[in-house]
DNA sequence: TTTCTCACA
DNA sequence: TGTGAGAA
């Protein structure tokens, strides 16, 4: 296609189009003559210049969009990602200021009010650097290797494969649903799902784990992202799974990383969650002062390093949401959560 | 027709 | 961030 026909097709002018190529954001090649010949692909890339131009974006910015692993899509679900945290954080701040107002109205006395601001702050300062303790871009590696090691005293991964299992006999999906299976790692449930051609877009915090879980499932659409921005639109989908991920998430943002997950659910769509956690506080307790009497470091090493939910907590949000919940505990630290919209 | 360059808002 | 005009 020649610069006019292209310029037609896409509503602008030729002149645009050469300017855009100055900025560097296409590339079409030249005839004999000297004139530029635009193939498919970039007239698409033009088309998305203009998309992402009428939407206020810089070409500079565009550029580095168009730069970035993943292409615009890509971009745009980081973007995404960046405005979500950002809205977290306003949120935070409306909560902590209606709190002083309600103090203030009490007539408190202004150390509550600094006390607020300090917890904001902190609050604040997680949200914006949830970093990866368990450095998980260097075990994608190793990781199934680690799950048939069992521990000395102490083995997270007992009943493994049965939860991963069981998941995907409670779901029950067909293959034309769509699924999310959040915090993949190596993909092992999402393989599950993938080899009974069950549509699942596999998401991941760390890059290593993706390529790791496309090169045992190549078939999977993997994704980056993490718990509190997922990479999908509202309702897009049927169900969600997730194995083996919430406990690195801390608790207050675990609620978080729920609400997001009800955001992309349908209605009617599936959760199901296996993890690592405790019934309650009183059956934390127990185990941590029996674990103690027993001198089992290893295992209270490993359940101090994250962070294991409460099963009942987690129950009680998702029925608050109007989820209906059904439990299965398959060890002292294994539950699984199953939860209908 | 198209390209390139300089200038302009 | 574009656009206009003129020369080739």
């Amino acid at each position: 296609m020649k610069i006019t026909e292209v310029a037609r097709k896409l509503n602008t002018t030729p002149r645009t189009i050469r300017f855009y190529e100055e900025k560097g954001l296409v590339f079409p090649g030249k005839t004999g003559n000297g004139y530029r010949l635009y193939k498919e692909a970039d007239v698409k890339t033009l088309q998305a210049v203009l998309a992402l131009r009428e939407v206020g974006m810089s070409t500079a910015e565009i550029k580095t969009a168009l730069e970035q692993e993943g292409g615009v899509s890509g971009f745009l679900h980081s973007q995404r990602s960046a405005l979500y945290k950002e809205m977290l954080q306003i949120r935070d701040m409306i909560t902590a200021l209606d709190k002083m107002i309600e103090g203030n109205e009490k007539d408190a006395r202004e150390e509550s009010m600094i006390e607020l601001a300090g917890k904001l702050k902190r609050l604040k300062e997680k949200r914006a650097n949830w970093q990866d303790r368990w450095n998980f871009d260097d075990q994608a590696e190793v990781y199934d290797q680690n799950i048939k090691t069992t521990g000395y005293r102490f083995n997270v991964h007992e009943n493994y494969w049965d939860a991963l299992q069981m998941i995907k006999e409670w779901v029950d999906a067909t293959s034309n649903e769509q699924g999310v299976d959040i915090g993949t790692g190596t993909g092992n449930l999402t393989g599950l799902f993938i080899e009974e051609d069950i549509p699942i877009i596999a998401i991941d915090q760390s890059k290593e784990m993706l390529k790791m879980c496309k090169k045992k499932f190549p078939r999977t659409d993997t994704r980056h992202g993490h718990f509190l921005s997922l990479p999908l639109k509202d309702h897009e989908a049927d169900f969600i799974v997730s194995s083996y991920a919430l406990h690195h998430l801390p608790d207050d943002e675990k609620e978080l990383a729920l609400a997001e997950m009800d955001r992309i659910l349908s209605d009617g769509g599936r959760i199901a969650i296996a993890d690592l956690m405790f019934k309650n506080k009183t059956d934390k307790q127990q185990l941590i002062d029996h674990l103690y009497k027993t001198g089992n470091r290893e295992a209270i090493d490993a359940i101090e390093d994250e962070y294991y939910a409460e099963q009942t907590r987690i129950m009680k949000w998702l029925e608050n949401k109007g989820y209906k919940v059904q439990v299965n505990q398959l060890n002292s630290i294994l539950h699984l959560l199953f939860a209908r919209k």
